[in-house]
DNA sequence: TTTTTTTACGCAATCGTTCCCGGCAACGAT
DNA sequence: ATCGTTGCCGGGAACGATTGCGTAAAAAAA
């Protein structure tokens, strides 16, 4: 079934030399006479050689893959993110090894315990909405794997991370509806031990705040799941809608919610924007075409994909042990589109 | 900067046995005597044993990986077989490696040629827009590499294929735009060598014939590499709006081009549906959200990245060679909506 | 010419694992 | 007492590549 590689041996075997000095020709080494080398050269060219990585990594003891840790592919800024992390890794000789999440900690941890049994040499993690429990993290840091975080960092671990300044995004959004008019602004948002929860809901709050506009927790809706599942995006719209002072817009801390939200309000047959607003942080690439075109915060999710990998490829290469790590913050682009943005005003003038 | 991982050799050493025995230990095999084999497992477990895939990997010859082409992962349709070939891989303890070939053929050689030289043991692949020779993927086939195509196949390759009934869907689609009274259906497609640029256009094609309905191969567009840039779906509608006689309804045969040639409909405020008509292949999740919700043919991506996988997990693991291939064609998923329906229909009732 | 140095190559160990081959006890059978 | 068997285990050669060390022959120095 497999079909066979060409070795150094069948080399060797051909030239009538010796497997060390094929290696040495091939490697270009200095005590390999001028007309031996190109005579393996050749022949290596010709048989089409390619040295066998296997054995390569058995010998190196590094296996030149990352692995990934996100929560789903199939999500506009993962695959985005992925995209950036498979074209650095790539360019450098690497490949990479993606695993999914799913917002569950137990497949994280036995994803993690994957990519470890497979001797990977480093790791690129984005971690699961319901992960609290670092240990495995940080005893794999510790033990000297290469960990880069992105998007949804674990703040408890000294290591590179890449995200996008997510409190001002979130508070360049609340701003921006609060300009518009809106008086009660909830938030919807994934799990609250999310790093990018609470720096998101910081933000929120400091807008809400800045404005003299004061909220109830009960205005903040968790997801559990961080909306895999509609279910949970429609009780927790629901859930707002019900309450005593219905909120005017809503505020999705994450792609899925953004869209669930808005599916779920034109269930309700409400009305986006002049029934209530809606703005959310999204990467999918078709917000502008949706009805109402959505207003998002866009994180730039290639380039956080490319630079989380070249944090990760310097610790692998390095040849001394890191000890400082930095934590690169991107700008997230605030695009306002009609969801958030009031055909009437009439509420917004009056007040 | 790497971990120490523990070996056979340690066990051995700790437990004064050779490393053969320690094998055939871990291994459960016949020779071994109970005591013994219960010493070693209770030591491995305790000292966290695992055994390096690397080594295995060079003494089986097998990485218990394998290749994936496609043209982007950022692409709902491919992000969702991604997921299918991903769940299916792992469950059977292989792991992938993705590659994209982001519409060109050169990359995809590129890539065809490093994934081989990872000693992969065997390809998942959605070939390229731009792939017209096969010769390295038959070359490959033929030396044993086993190989499944999907969505985009090579039909001179005789492996196993997955794909959708694109002629049905395709004939389907345009004859819900004829029912609702379109009467000129133009079509916007990728490049004319694709296996499913083909088969689409032949169901669009007999669906038309079928209803007496001919059209000149100008109202046929086709974006050469596959609607990646907006600019050639720009190009490829302003040129079908400047016909003779205007198109009055546009079939997009794939996911880029449906929702680009959405965005450059409403650029130049044409209303859809009334102005004209769109239907289009599409597995992007947010189309009923769009305005107006679109009208699609939906492929059923992560079933068919699992039925790939499984397939070419079977092929590698094998004892015999197989001669024996299917295709697999499932079926598409019509959708009617808003953008393929008229609200005013004085037209259709004309007619 | 003899000694030293350089050139150019081979041997063998190594990475972690498997597996063929052999060997040494103990035991039952003759 | 001797011969086969069986049970249990170790030695060592692979898998494909790199690399430190040793060394023959050739070249240079004495």
């Amino acid at each position: 079934m497999k079909f066979e590689a060409v070795t150094i041996k069948d080399i060797a075997k051909a030239l009538g030399l010796s497997t060390s000095t094929v290696s040495r020709a091939l490697r270009d080494s200095y005590e390999i006479s001028p007309e031996t080398k190109k005579l393996v050269l050749e022949y290596a060219e010709k048989i089409n050689y390619h040295p066998n990585p296997i054995a390569l990594s058995l010998k190196e003891r590094r296996t030149r893959s990352i692995g990934v840790i996100v929560s789903e592919i199939a999500n506009s800024f993962f695959s985005q993110a992925i995209d950036g992390i498979e074209s650095i890794a790539y360019s450098k000789g690497y490949n990479v090894i993606i695993t999914q999440s799913r917002e569950s900690a137990e497949r994280e941890a036995i994803n993690l315990n994957y990519l470890t049994s497979r001797s990977i040499d480093g790791l690129v993690v984005s971690v699961s909405a319901e992960t609290n429990d670092f240990s495995t993290f940080r005893e794999l840091h510790q033990r000297g794997m290469p960990i880069v975080f992105f998007d949804r960092i674990v703040n408890e671990i000294d290591t590179h991370k890449v995200i996008v300044d997510n409190y001002k995004g979130a508070y360049d959004a609340t701003t921006a509806l609060i300009r518009e008019g809106y008086e009660h602004i909830a938030a919807i948002t994934s799990t609250a031990i999310l790093s990018i929860t609470r720096e998101r809901l910081a933000g929120y709050r400091a807008a809400l705040a800045d404005h003299d506009i004061t909220i109830g927790e009960e205005s903040i809706r968790y997801c559990p799941h961080g909306g895999q599942s509609l279910q949970e995006v429609q009780e927790a719209v629901t859930g707002l809608l019900s309450l005593p002072v219905r909120p005017d817009a809503i505020l999705a801390l994450s792609d899925k919610l953004t869209t669930g939200s808005l599916r779920v309000l034109k269930e309700k047959n409400l009305r986006v924007p002049d029934d209530i607003g809606l703005f959310g942080f999204s990467n999918s690439d078709t917000t502008e075409l949706i009805a109402p075109a959505l207003s998002i915060i866009k994180q730039p999710a290639l380039e956080m994909g490319e630079i989380a990998t070249t944090l990760l490829l310097q610790l692998i290469e390095s040849k001394h042990p890191v000890t400082e790590f930095e934590t690169r913050v991107l700008a997230p682009q605030l695009i306002i589109r009609e969801s958030s943005v009031r055909k009437e005003r009439s509420k917004a003038l009056a007040s």
